[in-house]
This record gives C-alpha cells, structure tokens and sequence, in this order.
DNA sequence: GGCGGCTGCGCAATCGATATTGCTTATCGA
DNA sequence: TCGATAAGCAATATCGATTGCGCAGCCGCC
C-alpha cells in the first residue's frame, strides 16, 4: 500500500486491454452477451479487472441507470427483538433480490423520521418499507411524491399497501389462554384481568384491548377503564403502574396481559420484590416473545409475531406494484410457557 | 399523482428560476456562501425548489465528489441483543456526523462477509466497521486495495485498529463474583467450576478463558480441560452439553460461567427441567446482559459491554486517521442479579 | 479616465458508468 | 460477384450534480 491509487475504473481497464470502455462495460455488467462481444475478449477483460482489483462505482452505475439497487427500511429501534428479527428477514430477502438493504432507526421521532426518509429518497433506494411510523401518512405523501413505491410494516398507513400482525386475533388468544390459567377467587377486586402498557392512540394497543375485551366480556362482564393502564412502553412507567394496582387490589390480578416486552421489564421491576408465591394467584400473558421471559419464576404465555411472514408479503406486495390501501394481516403465533430456543430466523450463531 | 413525472432536478430549479445550475446548485448545497450569491437569489431558489419538492440526488454528488457520505458497518446479526446495540450506538454517532450508516449482517458467512464488503466498496462507503468477523484479515486487505478507512469491532483484526471489550477483566470480574457464591461442597467432582460455551479459537472466548483461569486456578488450583466446554454459541449444543456435564458429576457444578446469551438459552433449556432447589447449590454467572435473564428462578450475575464507548473509540480512531493495528480495549460493566430495566440505549419506546 | 478589485453569476468540464448508434469486416446465398 | 446479414466492437451522448475559471458591471481612487 505505498501508492494510494485511486481505484481503477473501466477506463484504466480499458486502456490496459485495449479494449474500449463500453466493451469493458458490458464485459464485466454481464451485458455482453446482448452486445455479441467475443467470450475470448471478455475472459481476458475480466482477467485484468480482477488482476487490477477493479470493483464497479455504484454511483456511477445508478445514475446512469436512474436506479441504485438498493431497498430501505425504516424502523423505530434496532435494540428490540421484534424489530431487529424484522431488519433481519428484510436483509435476508434484498440479499435474495440482489439489493442492498438500507435501515435506519427513527426512535420514533416524527422529525427523524422525516429526515431519515429525505435522505433515503436522496439515495434512491427503490422501495421503502416503513416499520412502526408514528405518522405513516406525512412519510407516504413524501414517498408520493418522489414516486417512491413503499409499503407499510406492522403499523398500518391510510395511502399505501399495509401488511400488519393480526393484534386482534393474537390479543384473543393470548386472552384466551389467560383466562384458562386465571384462578377463581373470592375477592372481587383481584379476580378480573387485566391489560398494561401503550397507548389508546396506538393501532397496535387499541386492536389488542379489542382482542382482550371480545374475551373477558364474554366470561367476565364490562372491561372498565380502570382495567386497561395505558401507561406507554417505558420501562419505568409500567413499574410505577404495576406497582400502584397491586396495592389497590391488595395483590397480583388474577390474570394480566402485558402489551409488550419493555412493559414486562417494568413489570418485573416490581415482581421482583414480591415472594415467588405471590405469582400462584395470577396467569400472566405477554404480546411479544422472549426466549428469557418464557422461563421466568412463573409461568407466562407469549406471542410470537411472524416477522419473516410479514416481511415476505411485503415484498410480494411491492413486486406486484401495489399501491392502493390495501391492509394483510398476518397471525402471530401463541408461545407456550416455558418455551425456549425456538428462534424464527434458524440457527444463531 | 395523476402525473408520475420525474423528480425534479437542479435543471428544472434553474428553468424556473432564471438562474444557471450552478447557482442551484450552490444555493441548495449550502456553498453559495463561498460562491458570492446573493441571499435574496439564494432565497428565491430555495422557495422554487421546496416548493417543487426538489431533493439532492447523491448518486451525482457523490459520483462528482467522490464520497458518498455513508458508512458501512457489517455484523454477524441483527437479531442479538449485542449486536444490535452496537447497530444503534454506530447509526446516532454517523448521524451526529452527517452521515448515512448501512449496517449488514453476514450471518458469520466467509463468503457472505466478501461479497458484502464487496457491496459496501461499490457503494463507496467512507468508512467500514467490521464487527464480529470470521476472516478480519481478507476483510481488511479487501478494505486496503480499495483504500478504505476500517476498524475492528469487537473482534481485532491484524492489519487495522480494533476497538474490543476487555474479555479478560470482564471475565475475571464475572469469575470473582462467581467464586464468591460459590457453595462449599464436600463433593470433589461438583465443588469446581466450569466455562460452557463458544470456541477455542475464537478470540472472545480464549481471552475470557483466560480471566476464568486467572480467577479460579488462584482459588481451585489447575482448571483441567474437562472444566472448558466449548460447544460453539448455538443452544442446542449448549442444552446436551449441560445435561451431559449435571449427569457426570451429579447435579449442577458450584460455578457456572456461561460464555453467551444464546449459550445460556441452551443452558436453560436443561435447568427447566430440574427442580427450584437444584440451583440453590450453584452460583452462575454469563457473559452478555439481557434484562429478562437477568430476572430468573436464581440469581444470575450478567456482564454487559459498553457498546456506545466501543463505537465511539471506534470513530475516533477512524477519523484521527489511525490505520495501524493498534487495539483499544473497553472495560465492560458487571451487572449484579436482578438489575432490570438500564438499558444503554436511554428511553425504550 | 484608466485601473484594480469586488460582486454576482454563467460556462463548460468532469465524475464513472451505460445505452444508442454507427462503422468495419467477415460470411453467405444466389 | 454482389448485395444482404451478422458479428464484433468503438464513438458519443447522457445521467445530475460540483467546481474551476472567467466575464461583465460597478465602485473608488489616484
């Protein structure tokens, strides 16, 4: 490395076969069977590119060909199981498709997220998918408008295909499985269920509490407000909240649907404090999959969302070209307690 | 959207304007101060070209001033608590620069691992973070030829700086906490400890059996082969391992050092099946940090490493200019049992 | 009133690839 | 033997931005 040269470009390949820079070109695009280049003068092209460590300019390429062959992604966080699980069958299908995936994390920042949009749509990436947006229809109208088709993931968008969990169908059965669990008791404030964690205005949070009502009405009568704490996802809050319910009930609810895994953190931040027979009294369930939270001191059931399911339909739906509003929805699949090592992506290393 | 017309671009600004493109061009790119425009021209652009919805293509800015304003930063997966903290620490520090971070994973592929370094050069990347790979060194020729600025995540390369965790404090502090919980035991074959998981030649884990052994050949005298059983990172290995180890010696050792999250899923896919009181004889600690392991039937002492200071020594050495092997070591913190909810990552949504 | 300097901007080349068109030579059938 | 084809390649324009250079107008000053 004494001489930084700057790398070569089909014209140093060019002058060093003899050939001309379109020949070059085609040669190593693999263009050239189109363009009814000689096999012998391609062989010996790609023998000097490879000899000179000649490696194509995307840019260039792109440029000219009005595309860059790369595909974007924008999610809330990567630090999260269920959004990292969904970058990595992302990943998995561009490789597969020959681009180059592109993800970025928002932190659910409306500001980030529209700058994190401008900036791919600089770059041209050719489809956008859009995981978990807090305002999907500002982030379409920009899509709209640079011609960029895109789909929604997860949460759903009001101008652009949507493929999305079925919250409410998993809701239900996860319910379902609460409530075969729930112990009978005699005390009437801690014999009811019920849900902690997100928010009222959340598409995910208002399917689920639909899913948890259409259960426990039936069996146990009104859901009231004061069953359902929408305390947001933070840790810390569903703590406080937890905390706060147990001590206006005198103990654990007979039956508890946590709304996802950070929520159950906070929830463990104050069972973490309670004597391993408290958890008798009460069947817990949680929207979301830990391969730990599934063998904790107690049993809890778990959903599993299918993120390579809704990955894969949002790319047919892409490849087909839709663009209407159409909104798929996938069944998760309920994880029974004590269930580990059951990853969705194969073997980790 | 009746009319998919194109994009606009500096032409079009400069049709409508009145003014020559590079005067668009100078105006949008923030260089206009350089060039002498007047503010009220600059003004009038901008308005022109906000209101066209106009945006950079960095295809041909990049093309023309050879830099593309991306890093590249390739891992072994997405969907790993460790990993993918290092993904978010590696993407806000290139925002904070300006820059778009890429992120791929290559599954522990060699040849995934080329081709994507391959990519990563096509795209002109001006930076690559190479974290976690099986072949450092072909990398790190590959990032040479093209005379790519790169450092070593995690895992030191030979031929470039490399920022790693300190495995060897990091394990000796893990061991020390081990050894002080340590039951006594009159039985010779389960009063040692033992290291499950990972592989000799993998650099991780022979420096973290070299701050095991540090630890309990002071303490137990020689730790003898039989003590170190290195069955890779995936749980299945991990389950049979363990199970084989309780059934020798006749129920769980006194120490258990377990060499990785997904090691310890396989690990507890055997103590699921063993009764409560079977852990009170054991004191057991792993390497990596997950809340929800953090938070089982035993006590469970955790180390978790610094992801943010890896990533920013990272930059650092990159844009100081370092391109010498030299190696930074980070301490990783020890985390004590039953410590939720203080993630890394600040606010979890 | 000529000259230097500053202001404000346009011209044209350029980055590295691709796509279109066209120009030579064989090849071939009649 | 001649025109028609086809094979094999080169020339050149182009993608959308940046950038070095240059040029006109104006001001002030000796």
């Amino acid at each position: 490395m004494i001489l930084p040269k700057a790398k070569p470009t089909i014209y140093d390949i060019a002058r060093l076969s003899g050939a001309s820079p379109s020949t070059v070109s085609a040669a190593l695009s693999g263009a050239w069977k189109a363009r009814r280049l000689r096999e012998s003068t391609v062989k010996e092209i790609q023998r000097i590119a490879a000899e000179q460590g000649y490696s194509i300019n995307m840019q260039a390429r792109g440029l000219r060909q009005a595309r860059s062959r790369m595909v974007g992604m924008i999610i809330p966080l990567h630090d999260n199981r269920y959004f990292s699980t969904l970058s990595q069958s992302f990943e998995a299908l561009a490789r597969e498709r020959g681009l180059c995936p592109v993800i970025a994390s928002t932190l659910r920042d409306p500001a980030e997220e529209i700058r994190t949009v401008e900036t791919l749509i600089s770059y041209a990436v050719e489809y956008l998918f859009i995981a978990g947006a807090t305002d999907p229809d500002t982030l379409s109208a920009m899509c709209g408008a640079a011609n960029l088709p895109h789909v929604f993931v997860d949460l759903p968008g009001r101008s652009a295909p949507s493929v999305v969990s079925d919250n409410f169908r998993g809701a239900m059965e996860l319910s379902g499985k609460i409530l075969e669990d729930m112990p009978g008791t005699a005390d009437q404030l801690r014999a009811k269920a019920y849900f902690i964690g997100g928010v009222a205005s959340d598409y995910a949070t208002s399917r689920r509490i639909d899913g948890f009502r259409a259960v426990f009405e039936k069996s146990h009568g009104p859901v009231s407000a004061e069953q359902l704490i929408l305390c947001g996802y933070a840790p810390q809050a569903a703590a406080r909240e937890i905390a706060a319910l147990c001590h206006r009930i005198g103990g654990l609810p007979a039956g508890l649907f946590v709304n996802s895994l950070t929520v159950f953190e906070g929830v463990l931040g104050h069972f973490v404090r309670l004597p391993p027979e408290a958890f008798a009294q009460s069947a817990i369930g949680c929207y979301d999959y830990d391969p730990f939270a599934a063998f904790l001191q107690f049993p809890v059931h778990m959903v599993r969302q299918n993120a390579s399911r809704l990955i894969a339909r949002a790319y047919e739906l892409i490849e087909a070209g839709t663009t209407e509003p159409v909104l798929v929805e996938i069944s998760p699949d309920l994880i029974p307690p004590r269930t580990i090592y059951k990853e969705p992506f194969g073997e980790l290393g």
